[in-house]
DNA sequence: TAACGTTCGAATGGATCCATTCGCAAGAAA
DNA sequence: TTTCTTGCGAATGGATCCATTCGAACGTTA
């Protein structure tokens, strides 16, 4: 019995590690929205443990902003305000262009050559989900020669905790075929490209903020699935 | 006997929650310095508790970025290079004046009040302890009427996980006694006090962009106790 | 009929027990 | 003498069992 647990889980990467990585999997695509109970039991079932590191996994999730516990009551996904969200944007706008300096003088000839690749892929994205995942690896792959582990991870988190209200807006506002975008990514990859760290800087605050004032002109965001 | 466990711990704040803060009291007060094994049994039988707590607070502490877990192997107090505590201080200077400007409106006077009281307390202050407790209570006041949770915990962990070497940097420069510090503080004060938040803003981040020069001039900071 | 109190059930929290793994030390061989 | 191997021990990781608590539904009373 336990054989085939430690032959199933070959690197070991730890059942709370696995689990959480999971759960937040399941947040980030949308199956669990903000406001949905989280119960232990089901976690643990579908995902072949016990409750204890289903537990520890909740933890750790807390910890990350993504989940929300009540003592003796249960878990459930944290919900955002308005002004929550937009103190979010107001912080990575501040924050990205740091990794991103950080990042930029190691990014390579290949790099660049797939940043050209994603934004190709996003301009012809069909759907929200594809914009979502191409977006998404589009600007991480402009953070992936960083430095600093910790700066990238609450920069992950600020993007983990808001994919949610990212992904409302996307559907509703049809912000994959937004031109500013499309346009702010070109001048993104131009900058990078060129390695001018000044003007890259200033192209990521300037699509940061733009898009934080386009979510404020959208507050039916928190109202969409009520 | 569990009886008595229930009535010891009255508002009953989560086992995992409390280990959790008295572990990071700890690290912050230096007993457990950056490098320090941290084994289960230890803090289990120290806080009266079972090691599944003791687990989870562990867990809990390393999404914190206080502690590092490796698998099947133990927990131990998280180091930080010179190149991590210069990014820490990097990012400090751009986003507490972002929770000052949101925490500065709703100051009142008895805040103010308090605030010079700390200042004066802080030119007296003897010792490295001293000045570090009043220098964070001084700083937290400023943003103690925040909106914002989530910022908020961004910069505490920040805090957090630099504790060790601020004070190790204040023990050998003997910083408490340093007169920018002052100035910087009553600069600050004062702009609280006229509501000017653009003055407030910037001489916090020259406050924390100094100290940051300051600290990079000691690099023997990381290899003090070693 | 509405509001309050009580009871029961389901879900969480904690403790103990067992399996697994990693590190260290001792010993043997080159 | 140095290096590799092997075995033992200590510490972590996981599963099951039991206690506690919160919430909802039902019944009672004003």
């Amino acid at each position: 019995m336990s054989v085939v647990r430690t032959m199933s889980t070959q690197p070991s990467p730890v059942e709370s590690r696995r689990i959480a990585d999971a759960v937040r999997a399941q947040i980030l695509a949308g199956d669990l929205p903000p406001g949905a109970r989280i119960k232990q039991d089901e976690i643990a079932a579908e995902l072949r443990a016990s409750r204890l590191p289903v537990r520890e996994a909740l933890r750790i999730l807390e910890s990350s902003g993504l989940v929300v516990l009540k003592a003796n009551s249960g878990a459930w996904v944290a919900e955002m305000t308005l002004a929550d969200l937009r103190m979010s944007y107001t912080v990575r706008e501040r924050i990205e262009p740091l990794l991103l300096l950080d990042s930029l003088p190691r990014l390579d000839e290949a790099d660049v050559a797939r940043l050209h690749e994603l934004q190709e892929r996003i301009e012809e994205a069909a759907d929200v989900e594809h914009f979502l995942v191409l977006d998404r690896e589009f600007h991480w792959l402009t953070y992936s020669r960083h430095s600093s582990p910790q700066l990238a991870q609450i920069v992950a988190r600020l993007w983990d905790t808001t994919q949610h209200y990212r992904r409302t807006f996307a559907a509703m506002a049809g912000s994959q075929g937004s031109w500013t975008i499309q346009a702010e990514h070109r001048l993104l990859v131009d900058a990078i490209e060129r390695r001018d760290g000044e003007t890259a800087e200033s192209v990521l605050a300037l699509h940061i903020r733009r898009t934080s004032v386009e979510l404020s002109r959208h507050p039916e965001i928190f109202t969409a699935g009520r």
